[in-house]
DNA sequence: AATGTCTTTATGTGCGTACATAATAATCTG
DNA sequence: CAGATTATTATGTACGCACATAAAGACATT
């Protein structure tokens, strides 16, 4: 019985991880170091680093410099998930994307709005309303507020067939976001605009987006009964 | 002006970033390839493909053999859950975490669950009902079953003490796992273990671990309200 | 014009070496 | 013996080269 040579870091990748599955490397034990699985997978140490590295992205190893490596003991489950634009994860479901605008106007924020968005509390911001739909369903309602100071193209926009969504991906830069998920009670206007019943439990989304410092917008989506995000580990 | 030089990939993906956040290749705009880049930037090429490499893997940039690196024209936010045991997650929060067994019984599951779970009608399932509890208050409600045939040693498990959460995790390989999160209204039962009015908005968790084709467990967990599940881009 | 084949090109990856770095273990020092 | 200092060690990364591979584009063929 001789043992196989693993050529390709992927190869190694699915090797440590049978290893992990079948329990030969329980959660919390040390594995062997890269310079000796180089040795005994026959390739080079780089190799075994790559795939390594891979799994402690994954969640699946604990690496740490001279301590070594070892399998994780509570594999803390990194979901990846994708926020992709409305109208794409619509149309993936075969279904046809519409959007309605419902309001448009500048104004004061209520307090919490400029609270996270870290504005000065008299600051004018572009607040929309509009709602998504799937095959003429309505799908999600949004509520934004729009940093103008930021984005000073953004007053001259309408957002009467653009979803404010698209417009921004492609004319706001951003750095990073917050994202937040809840569930939460449709309120009146709410519940009607989705033609649903009232105090229904929505799927919530709120978003931050950043350009460095500064905030670019804030969104919160909420979802029509049914809806589900799913991923995977 | 001379340019500086960029001796390691974290500062390459720094100044990638700047040009894409500063709108010098904006989104859909071809780059330069990493041969380009690596003189630009005097660090080799592998440095280079090190730094793209990880900016595609965040969403950043899309990447595709022969025909080049662009900006991601939509950058599909790659969202990391980090879905931990949920004793971490109250300690996290600097509360005492606390745990009760509600039921255990052995039963035929619903329909909806073995189909999931993709085991046979008739089979019997471990199910088990608990509460997590955060400084004595409700946290969370589990409703859990388990697959005795693929985990034996769960059937000789009280789980009266030991969340299965944490068992399962020592004892149970897993290949991988699906998620969902949802929005759903409390029924009777949920409201009163919670302490909650009746139909409140609940954020839900249903998570179905795989050792590869056979399931394991599968979990639904209808957290408090005020639960808010956060995560960065 | 439609189809199939070949060339070109940019990314993807492997290898071996070298050195950097963090963290532990061993040692020295007051 | 406590505390500071110095090895030791495993991971982290850079480099330069080589070749693999996917896919666009050019070209030839029908």
């Amino acid at each position: 019985m001789n043992s196989p040579t693993f050529r390709n870091w992927q190869s190694v990748q699915d090797e440590v991880l049978r290893r992990i599955h079948a329990r030969e490397w329980p959660p919390g034990a040390l594995i062997p170091n890269e310079a000796d699985l180089a040795i005994e997978f026959g390739c080079a140490r780089s190799t075994v680093n790559r795939a390594l590295r891979s799994l402690a992205e994954s969640g699946w190893l604990d690496r740490k410099r001279k301590a070594g490596t070892r399998v994780a003991a509570q594999p803390v489950a990194k979901a990846t998930l994708d926020i992709a634009v409305i109208r794409h994860e619509v149309e993936e479901h075969g279904a046809t994307y519409g959007y309605q605008l419902i309001s448009r106007s500048v104004a004061v924020p209520p307090a919490p709005v400029s609270g996270t968005m870290k504005t000065r509390a008299q600051d004018k911001l572009l607040n929309l309303r509009a709602l998504h739909l799937a095959d003429d369903a309505a799908y999600a309602v949004e509520d934004r507020w729009i940093n103008t100071s930021v984005v000073p193209d953004a007053a001259a926009e309408p957002f009467d067939v653009l979803s404010a969504n698209e417009w921004l991906m492609q004319h706001a830069p951003y750095t990073h976001g917050d994202i937040a998920f809840s569930a939460v009670q449709a309120d009146q206007q709410d519940s009607e605009v989705l033609g649903i019943a009232p105090h229904s439990a929505l799927f919530a989304i709120d978003r931050v987006t950043w350009d460095n410092a500064v905030s670019v917008t804030k969104v919160r989506l909420l979802f029509a009964p049914g809806y589900k995000l799913r991923t995977q580990i």
